[in-house]
DNA sequence: ATACTTGCAAAAAGTTTGCTCTCTG
DNA sequence: CAGAGAGCAAACTTTTTGCAAGTAT
């Protein structure tokens, strides 16, 4: 599906398709959500054990400047996946156990437009992130789930 | 002003108040809005060549953790300023000047309900930072955005 | 007096860079 | 074939840690 538009963009850019970067793209588009920079290398290490984490800083670079994929910071440190325009969302991550949740954009339309309008201020909606305490660790919290 | 009242809570608390807590304190709340970690170390640095860098982390994240300063991450970096819960507010940064702008609380009211409703996630807005592109930017672009 | 702190140096952890050889287009 | 990219190692940056010596209470 759209790894194949990716592809054919990349091709049309003139970026070289080399299976390290294959490798990469697929490590970022399977996992889902968003993978940091070491689980990337990880994925793609697998399947091709001569990988190099500079490779993969790199080509994430590289992936990001192109816009394929976007950069969501989590915690102190990038993750990334794949970008679809059709899809933006931005994520609720929970600072107790971690998890990612995806957040439709419309909950920050109103949001948006009060700091366009009040300041001028074109907020990058993009790499948003809020950080808090999910459902799951707000009802049992942490130590006993259930007694 | 509120200089003593954080070191008598601290007194309170046990906590030992040496010259290099003082001067991190100092420099962390001269900094009106918000220091990243180096910025900290120079400044304390200035009033006391000795200062250590080890020493202000450490004292960060002891004032941290006693409530007394708040960690905002800016950009990959933490920052820190005062917190005085009597001012709380949100930060706009902007990607392009790196300026760091204060947002009142309310503007996130709306938001922060609806996650609560909709997701019973508990959104941590204290550390929250939306970057984007500040007015000044947006009005006269440094750089053009494609070429 | 004594436990908490600091300074210093070295260790980690995460990212970037120089260089040479390889491979894509 | 030419130039972009990969592999490798070393450099960098930021943050943390171990320890002996110093100091606030």
């Amino acid at each position: 599906m759209k790894r194949q538009g990716i592809l054919e963009e990349l091709r049309v850019r003139g970026v070289r398709l080399t299976p390290q970067r294959l490798l990469i793209l697929n490590a970022v588009a399977e996992g889902e959500g968003h993978l940091g920079v070491d689980e990337v290398f990880r994925q793609a290490k697998q399947s091709y054990p001569y990988m190099d984490i500079a490779t993969v800083y790199r080509t994430l670079h590289l992936f990001k400047r192109l816009g394929v994929v976007t950069e969501v910071a989590i915690g102190d440190r990038l993750h990334f996946e794949i970008r679809d325009p059709d899809r933006r969302h931005h994520h609720m991550v929970c600072a107790k156990c971690g998890g990612a949740y995806d957040l439709a954009p419309d909950y920050l339309d109103g949001f948006r437009e009060a700091l366009m309008k009040e300041f001028s201020f074109e907020p990058d909606l993009d790499n948003f992130t809020v950080t808090g305490v999910c459902a799951n660790c707000n009802a049992g919290p942490s130590d006993s789930p259930q007694g």
